[in-house]
DNA sequence: TAAGTTAGTTGTATAATGCCACTAAGTAAT
DNA sequence: ATTACTTAGTGGCATTATACAACTAACTTA
């Protein structure tokens, strides 16, 4: 029988490595949008001049918890005032890191479009990358093409069911803007009715007093009624499957 | 603007220390239960003599990913061939276990109860303990109350839309028992004629060519069409609400 | 004033169930 | 054998959310 492990059978070296990665999820006019850094093209670092996700090593001096790591890596990049951010998942390996055996924590973010046009500190090494398909055009270093998958893939599911898409907007939104970030995410149409009687009929949205101009008719603009938590409905949206 | 950390800043002694806990659920005639096992009583161990989830540390040299390290937990304490295993999430902070700053991944696992009772290697050192509202009544060591809570319901949650609970049942089922094993989860009764509309539309489940007997009219047996993958159902249960 | 566009509403059909009542197939006691 | 009891399995109506389609409303611009 093999031993147990204890904690002075393990030398530190023998620790894996640890760091926290965040999926940047916004909304531009032409769609869904994760926004990368570009790594140090340095000698050492592994996937020099490669694309990857915003994130980097905890640092148990300044991180309380794997949340505020999470949020330091959010707020190096982009400054947002409360995002959506939700774990998404941890990936670790021997492989997945040339330096070592690495495990990463993985959250994804949904932030308004404003905030998220100025990318912080480095521009020139961070950019906005459009979604398709489960990824981006661009290769990725270590798994985090797998990561971004799972992220886009888990936010296109959840979208089926809750008001996630919500947090991809400003505060204020007319019902089209909320359909439309939908359709964004999901790549396919809704119904328009059926749209406006879920949202409207589940407790998510409240009017306030403004109205969106336009060259035609104005719309009601609307905002969350509690942006802490998002709502979850009790069907996806699915559209009937035709015969023949 | 502080400094942007890489590897070499990095001593070993500053990483987190990496561990995998896992929830392993089964059901037992009165209910559902999850097993723990009990910390060493030696000097220098945190949390002497408490219950805790099956864990431990991330062997660099014998495990190749999270997941394995996960399997090999499992199968310390409890032999199973394929269980369901999913990943539930991470909890790491600087207070979280005594001994610095740590991280665990967290799993979760659902197998048959056959397999189940025999609690493999020091059977002394591991019970199975009843499920009441999110966890059990003993307190748990580190934050495994919190991960308890977590698994709890995230397993509630999915029931409500999933095939999960047939992997709590051995491979050949009835649907009536299929349907206990979902009440029990659920804490609540269903409908048996939605439930097996339900079960039975959906390409869930496959008669085989036993059947069960009894001291009643005996009923068919059923096993999953693809064990390999849960199945979603479009909607959840939901009772109707009663007006007045 | 008519045309064009987007906002918002209304009405019918449908799918998945919730709910209730029923029939079917066994064992065990009489 | 017959009846009582228990669990398996089915059938039918009601309900709910939404898919779909057609409609009305409000505004700008030519």
């Amino acid at each position: 029988m093999i031993k147990k492990q204890t904690l002075k059978d393990i030398p530190d070296f023998q620790r894996p490595l640890t760091t926290v990665d965040v999926v940047i999820f916004s909304l531009a006019p032409d769609g869904l949008k994760a926004l990368l850094v570009k790594r140090p093209d340095q000698a050492g670092e592994p996937f020099r001049g490669h694309w990857a996700l915003p994130g980097g090593f905890v640092d148990i001096a300044r991180d309380g918890d794997l949340k505020q790591c999470a949020l330091r890596k959010l707020n190096e990049k982009t400054a947002v005032a409360a995002p959506y951010l939700e774990q998404l998942g941890s990936w670790g390996s021997a492989t997945r890191d040339p330096r070592g055996w690495s495990a990463t924590h993985a959250y994804f973010a949904l932030i308004a479009p404003p905030a998220a046009i100025a990318a912080g500190g480095n521009a020139a090494e961070a950019a906005w990358f459009a979604i398709a398909g489960n990824g981006v055009r661009a290769p990725l270093a270590f798994d985090h093409a797998e990561i971004l998958a799972a992220a886009v893939e888990r936010l296109r599911n959840k979208v089926e069911y809750t008001s996630l898409p919500a947090y991809l907007l400003p505060q204020e939104f007319t019902l089209t803007e909320l359909q439309r970030a939908y359709e964004s995410v999901l790549g396919r149409p809704l119904e328009k009715s059926a749209f406006r009687t879920r949202v409207l009929s589940a407790a998510l949205v409240q009017p306030v007093s403004g109205i969106r101009e336009g060259p035609n008719r104005p719309a009601q603009l609307y905002r969350l009624k509690s942006p802490a938590a998002p709502v979850y409905f009790p069907r996806t949206f699915s559209p009937r499957v035709k015969e023949n």
